[in-house]
DNA sequence: GGCGACGAGTGAATTGTTTCAATGAAATTG
DNA sequence: CAATTTCATTGAAACAATTCACTCGTCGCC
């Protein structure tokens, strides 16, 4: 392997000249830099990194973790983030945390040994007790889609609630007077939050609370939608609409539904969410919360750039909250009887 | 921060013996063992990657860079391979080309530069160059999606050429005899196969190639497919089927095509590739040409972890060829017609 | 009791880079 | 012309780990 030493072998300096060509040219001479240039060509010399970091204090990485790369809510938001680290000469590491907390522990392990310069996440653990572990590492992070607790850092989430309240009031608006909440794991934020979301606009209508039916699932996949669907029409007093905790969900919702020959939306409306670009090519386009997810990336990563170029003590911890916004499609469209009483 | 040295002093060992205690445990004494693991805990000692891998001469960190992580084509690869990887205690930097030379170069320099300890990755550049570029560093790489060059490494691929037949029989088999080819950008190796495919597939059934007209594409994605579902429209022969370079485009094309009032299968036939999970969820379910997506990641993955395994010169190169499958769904459901002659 | 073997732990060398004080030469100034 | 400034370059220290040749007891055995 060529080391730096070689490269000032080959061109006649010192290894401190040839550093010099690489990290500042301007302080070294017009002929000697050309030498040294033509040297690494000719030797084809890439520097090490790890050397490099050792002696610096930090790397050029960011951390990316997220939930799953599987949703493409995820993917946006991750390559919005990948484009503005690059942008400032950064590059990402991206991992997937598959929403197990023991998952999410590795990989902030992972990202501290490598002594990443800044950590982006989707934390999986609701008790946040992971995330405050790997604070105390002392490397600046910023919360993804999760509000932050206590103000240890900067976050970006959209409002859950509105969005769950967006989602349910269209349904309660069409009336809709008994509806499912395929909801996904518990222990997610988001998912208590837009059932809180659903819930008020349940009250808001004027409707008990027990006409939302929860059902829960492992994942936030298209399996988990067909297992809940299937659950959904096992149930005795069928409800007549679907909350979705995601497109995903929805989507194969829709697919078992289809199967059953239940029509959507006459038998069944669904409202999914993230609006993800499928949702608008399903087999019945599907009404979705839209999260704006290539914002999120952008300013979590833009957030973390501010407190990363700051002077120490310059950076003030925030906490952006995006609004959700409704988008209409076929699966839910309006019923007859709609704003009339129960069916 | 906390250093080996701190730990060290803490422990009332030598740095030696701490790094003994993280690295070979069974070396040292028990309850010097227990003291060092307890002084570790207590500082909140989290070890250096870059001092250890400068020193050892290599990391345990795998590279994987694919065209585009927006296709869930890819995701599905990239899960496939980082499961296998961490199987070896290996983890997975995964980053995307975009499909662009350049940004391929870019990422396989930062590899290079990270001292990565291997590469799987399906190239952007059609020339190779950029490939063999980076094998001067001496990085094992396996190729993905592509069949080796020259045998300078292993690959895994799925047989285009055979996707292309499939795809392109199962239409001419149902009475089609003029096919649009929605390509994506010509200088993918997969793009060409599979229109070569697409020829023998026309030839076979004793058909000119002029019957496949071929709609190139800048990107890969949904809304490159709605793009050239316009092109298609304006078309004074209008084709009456269409062959998608892959299920993204496709999609696109569904859309468009439904915008219009095309129907599909009656008036336009459609048949994708990849068969991602979205493509059975589909407006109208998609025909598509199917590729074991996760076996390529864990097989690729497998071959790289053996050869980094292999003592060296134990390992030979291996080209591993898959097949692909066609998945008929109602997209290209056979028209009256089928079998007999011109329409 | 002396000798060898063994186990546990030490400490210095090593890895490839950056950084900075020091050096030397050339240019500028009074 | 001496003194000062500027500019390019050098060489060694520092970074945080791993590794390995050694040391120091202790034990067993003849």
């Amino acid at each position: 392997m060529i080391v730096i030493k070689d490269v000032a072998r080959r061109a006649g300096v010192s290894v401190g000249t040839v550093s010099n060509v690489i990290n500042s040219p301007e302080r070294v001479g017009e002929d000697t830099r050309r030498r040294v240039e033509a040297a690494i060509a000719e030797l084809g010399y890439v520097r090490n990194v790890h050397a490099r970091q050792l002696r610096v204090g930090h790397s050029r990485i960011l951390g990316l973790l997220v939930l799953d790369m599987g949703n493409p809510f995820f993917v946006d938001v991750a390559r919005a983030a990948e484009r503005a680290a690059h942008r400032a000469g950064l590059g990402v590491m991206v991992c997937t945390s598959n929403q197990s907390a023991s998952e999410e522990e590795e990989y902030l392990a992972l990202f501290a040994e490598q002594r990443v310069r800044g950590v982006l996440l989707t934390p999986a653990d609701g008790s946040g007790r992971t995330v405050e572990a790997f604070g105390r590492h002392g490397i600046p992070f910023v919360l993804v889609d999760r509000v932050g607790a206590g103000g240890a850092g900067c976050s970006v989430s959209v409002d859950d609630v509105a969005g769950g309240t967006l989602a349910v009031g269209h349904l309660t608006a069409a009336g809709h007077r008994r509806i499912a909440y395929v909801s996904g794991p518990p222990h997610l934020q988001q998912i208590r939050d837009r059932r809180a979301g659903a819930l008020a606009a349940l009250a808001e209508a004027g409707i008990g609370a027990e006409a939302l039916i929860e059902l829960p699932t492992e994942t936030l996949d298209v399996a988990a939608g067909r297992d809940a669907a299937s659950r959904l029409l096992g149930l005795s007093q069928r409800p007549t609409a679907v909350f979705c905790a995601n497109d995903l969900i929805a989507l194969g919702v829709l697919q078992t539904l289809f199967a059953a020959g239940v029509g959507v939306p006459q038998d069944m409306a669904i409202v999914g969410y993230d609006d993800i670009e499928f949702a608008a090519a399903a087999a019945v386009p599907l009404t979705s919360v839209r999260q704006p997810a290539a914002a999120m990336g952008r300013l979590a990563a833009e957030l973390l750039l501010e407190e990363l170029a700051g002077e120490s003590g310059a950076h003030e911890h925030r906490q952006v909250v995006l609004q959700p916004e409704l988008v209409v499609r076929r699966s839910s469209l309006v019923r007859r009887g709609a704003n009339g009483g129960p069916l």
